[in-house]
DNA sequence: CTGAAAGCGCTTACAG
DNA sequence: CTGAAAGCGCTTACAG
């Protein structure tokens, strides 16, 4: 009672923002002369957009994007949900998104979910109340639930990376399998014949596991069979390449050539074959996936394939301004990879 | 006419969206109850509370983030505005502040502003609109009129990264400046004489201008004076690193050691002098900054100064919040920093 | 524990 | 070109 201010007034009391409806008085127009000066400045009179624009200056207002939005029912964002925000190819398909959206005045907002479809799911939900125009998810595998929610929001859905069978809406990116088949008939075509797999943390990443099938499949077809398959476990993944080819050196199998399913893993490995004293690719061969800058860059030159990461990121933002200005756009794209040949095979 | 509903209906007429006051009505509720239901469920009967859910369940409703904020003018929102938002050290703050914010239920935003000092105020005028509740900017050089906007915001501000002279609110980060002489002694105390300093796009970016300030200054104490100064234009720093090597190396100048501004870097030329048939550290020693991932692997390993830059954004976050909650946090942090020497000096 | 009503700061169809 | 008024979907002080 004594603290409490004595008389009851607006709940507005405290808030000390600006409004427009400040910027309104002082320029001595309407609200609503004020909102078009800044939204569309083209309908105003140049003589009471100029007032407007110096009240504003004056006040030093800032438009509130919560009012906004609600008020208008446009949220111009674009949501990701991906495994990883900042690691990986992740951050690539971010990047190229933002280039093609931000200029428009998009809003780019990224949630990380990497332990499971069900967490995937779930912040996908939490995410939906942003309102976005447009949704861009890694990979074709998610709980039906969560189909059913992005179908029920009505708004374009890229599903980037990987290619599937079934997608929600739109599907750019590669086929992961046949990444992973030509992997192996390179590494065939240059005369290795005893050949191994390496992976890290392969359980939550379905794109691994696709390579790693197809790699398979084709030292299968060629009657071999794979000598060692490797799926590392912890995050750290340079280290985690390190600690796999040590592994393997350590126990006395003989391979030729190793894929790995990431470059990072296989700058590990070639770290740690060179470390142990064996030529690269004289005495082990290594392949990696993603072609990474930094691939190019070790000594020796790491061979990878090249997947179109950014390029992947743009077409997915593309892809959504498109059918946001009610524009068809194609279900399915193939951006493709290639092998990129270099010293470690 | 013809196109248009005859009757004149409330603009909400084509908005599909479920509302809590549909979910109230399902379950029987006052709206409020159903909010509270929502937001703080231990205040809500267990009988309320069901039903509640079990409306929200059947409609699949979706609370608007956006009218959330704006009735309670909260945002739980904490902004970056970063040079980058993907690349080198800051990813590493974001992913440091994330983990500490996220938990809680705060959304994080970044934004990039990598070109000026105006672009950063642009970008902060922008990003004030969503009303964030902290704000954490790279490094203490900010235009006046940026400084004023955050001050008037009344929030959390977090300068992190660099530690400056004059700091807006608080500063949590390490002198660059030091660590430029820390690179510049350690290699003089390694036997070094010829000393090199190369960077890559050092206009915009202030904490580099430091560190080469304290490596030269240290070396002008010595009685020397530095042999190249390489400033590289160009954003795919592995390779700038690499060309400004080669360039060094043809120029035909005897350097002994260089210290790279960035990790990257350090990389780079790392690969082009090996590749020049240079041995490393006895033809040329290469020091790096940041101490990433990649600089223990690759071989030889490359000499670095380890920055706690996930801690950074730790910290930074942890400070933002206790200012949040009304405690008082400390108005600057010094992080430190750690010569890890490993076998390119 | 529960709820009616006012208010958050905008936008916009409509009428001048 | 300009503006009054209704409405966006929530939250919350207050009173039961």
């Amino acid at each position: 009672m004594t603290e409490k201010k004595p008389d009851k007034q607006p709940r507005t009391g405290t808030r000390s923002t600006v409004t427009l409806q400040q910027v309104a008085e002082r320029a001595g127009v309407g609200v609503m002369t004020a909102s078009r000066a800044i939204k569309s400045p083209h309908l105003v009179s140049e003589k009471l957009r100029l007032r407007v624009q110096a009240a504003i200056r004056d006040l030093g207002y800032l438009p509130n994007e919560y009012a906004g939005r609600l008020a208008s029912n446009r949220s111009k964002i674009v949501v990701f949900i991906l495994p990883s925000v900042s690691s990986g190819v992740f951050r690539f398909i971010v990047q190229g998104a933002e280039e093609v959206l931000s200029p428009l005045g998009y809003q780019v907002m990224v949630t990380a979910a990497s332990h499971s479809l069900e967490e995937e799911e779930a912040a996908c939900w939490k995410i939906l109340g942003w309102k976005p125009e447009g949704v861009i998810l890694s990979g074709t595998d998610h709980t039906d639930a969560m189909r059913a929610m992005l179908l029920a929001a009505e708004i374009p859905v890229v599903e980037a990376l990987e290619l599937g069978d079934q997608s929600i809406d739109i599907n750019i990116g590669l086929s992961h399998q046949d990444a992973g088949r030509a992997a192996a008939r390179h590494l065939l075509d240059r005369g290795y014949k005893r050949l191994g797999f390496l992976s890290s943390n392969m359980e939550n990443d379905y794109r691994a596991q696709r390579r790693r099938d197809g790699f398979l499949s084709v030292i299968k077809e060629a009657g071999l069979s794979v000598i060692c398959d490797i799926n590392q476990s912890g995050k750290v993944v340079f280290e985690s390449g390190a600690l796999a080819a040590k592994q393997v050196m350590a126990s006395g199998i003989d391979v030729d050539a190793i894929f790995c399913s990431s470059d990072e893993l296989a700058v590990g490995a070639v770290s740690a074959a060179l470390r142990a004293g064996r030529k690269i690719p004289q005495d082990l061969a290594i392949m990696g996936f993603n072609d990474l800058d930094i691939s190019a860059h070790m000594v020796p030159a790491i061979t990878s394939i090249r997947t179109p990461r950014v390029e992947i990121g743009r077409l997915a933002a593309e892809a959504i301004l498109t059918r946001i200005a009610g524009d068809p756009y194609p279900a399915r794209i193939d951006v493709g990879f290639e092998i990129i040949v270099r010293e470690t095979t």
